[in-house]
DNA sequence: ACCGTTTTGTGCACACGTTCACAAACGCGG
DNA sequence: CCGCGTTTGTGAACGTGTGCACAAAACGGT
């Protein structure tokens, strides 16, 4: 082992790469599906197949978070894990709230995806009065005038934004006034924020722009492809 | 201008780094409201801040397709519009398939953001017989059965999923055997897909879990910050 | 107890992306 | 026509991420 000396690779305790981090939960949902399968040890090889990376990749990121993994062997998947479940931070629980019940609002209100892993919808919020009132996924629609109220009262540390664009910028200051530090923005507009909030984009829009120009490309160039 | 001596920078034509390329479309949204609110020329500095990036970056990014901006005085907005458009390929238009129409297929099939750049969307498909008829924002959701039959009728190139995990494989081994070569995946899933292939993830469970560590982190930590 | 096989963990080199800093270009006013 | 402030485009330094290749470690069979 001997972590203490030089300091060459991560830098201090918890230091893991945007890379990594990224990666991670991938490596767990598929260590996770290995797991109900009752695969005991999985190889680097199989585990960076199944995760679609390099096994090189693969062994680098798990080396920031410890030493775990036997040589000859591989590693322990259940060990494997609960160690990236605790690097990830995932042993504690989160409260979401949800900021805008409309067409996809409601979409991740019914989503299962989210208690699977800790994370919890704590409430979810509309400025329409007529939505307010309605249940999904067992969940009642408060009205957005009670946001301050509601993220105190369920101690909310992520707020989701599915409000339309114009909307987005002043439903963010608000969570981020009531404490809130991370944030998962659906809306297509950047969010200006404090240095210490995290914000996350989903932009289907850029998504598909993306996909537009890589299509382009090898509408263009039919001959030389060879990395996807 | 001086093209074709040395080769440093980017390599050929049409060679813009991925990072850019997924800029671009940031940029192109900022600019396009800039043009509506009547703006006729800005500034890198302008822009970049509007994007949520440096000057710096934003300047090579656009360097790299081209040299169009004046020297102490800016970028022509709506020139800069049309010639991001043309390099992400958007002058063309590219035809959308979307398979699974649940909670969120419903979602992304009334979402307005699709037509607004060129991507339209040909064609709603889904297993489960007792939606196939059903009308969403005036497109009759047919059955999976069909899928082959569609693509070819609508030149479909971009395939988005939006069916449980345990489908999302099967679905794409159908599009890319019709010649879909770009995927837009909604389910939790690593896609293995031909090199030539672009598969493109969204995996709203794995942002959480990046907000969680960040979260985690800053619990822990709670003095030293400085980058977001 | 030892040897051969397997697989991890990581040093190293390289490629890619970001940031700084500045000279070259442009418009304008005198 | 010239000089001055402004802003771009980019070379160069830096930091981050990736992939190779291999030594160290564990296991099992004899
Ligand atoms: N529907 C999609 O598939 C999709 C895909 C990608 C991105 N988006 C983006 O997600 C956002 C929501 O999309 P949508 O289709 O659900 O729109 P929507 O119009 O169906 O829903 C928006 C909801 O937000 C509520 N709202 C408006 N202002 C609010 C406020 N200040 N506080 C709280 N709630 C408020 C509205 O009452 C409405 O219920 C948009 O920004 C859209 O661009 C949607
Ligand atoms: N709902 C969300 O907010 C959300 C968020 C993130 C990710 N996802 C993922 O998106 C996917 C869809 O989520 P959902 O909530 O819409 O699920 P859903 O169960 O509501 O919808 C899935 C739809 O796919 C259809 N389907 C099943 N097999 C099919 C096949 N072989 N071909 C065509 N259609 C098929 C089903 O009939 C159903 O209509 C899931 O993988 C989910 O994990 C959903």
């Amino acid at each position: 082992m001997s972590v203490a000396l030089s300091g060459a690779g991560q830098r201090r305790r918890g230091g893991i790469s945007e890379a990594t981090v990224a990666r991670l939960p991938v490596y767990l949902r598929v260590l996770t599906g290995f797991a109900e399968s009752g695969v005991a040890t999985v190889s680097s090889e199989t585990l960076a197949a199944a995760a679609g990376v390099g096994p090189a990749k693969l062994r680098k990121d798990l080396s920031h978070l410890g030493s775990y993994g036997t040589r000859g062997v591989g590693y322990d998947v259940e060990f494997l894990v609960y160690q990236i479940s605790r690097a990830l931070g995932l042993t504690q629980h989160y409260s979401v709230v949800i900021v805008g019940v409309g067409n996809l609002g409601h979409a991740l209100a019914g989503y299962g995806g989210f208690g699977t892993r800790g994370f919890r919808v704590a409430a979810l919020v509309d400025a329409d009065r007529a939505r307010v009132g309605e249940q999904i996924a067992g969940i009642t629609v408060r009205h957005v005038d009670e946001l301050e109220a509601i993220i105190a009262e369920h101690e909310v540390s992520i707020g989701v934004i599915a409000t339309p664009a114009g909307a987005a910028q002043d439903v963010c200051d608000r969570l981020v006034a009531c404490g809130v530090t991370s944030v998962l923005n659906f809306a297509p507009v950047v969010l200006s924020v404090p240095d210490q909030v995290d914000v996350r984009k989903v932009d289907l829009s850029i998504e598909l722009q993306i996909l537009a120009f890589h299509e382009q490309r090898k509408a263009l160039d039919p001959g030389k492809e060879r990395s996807a």
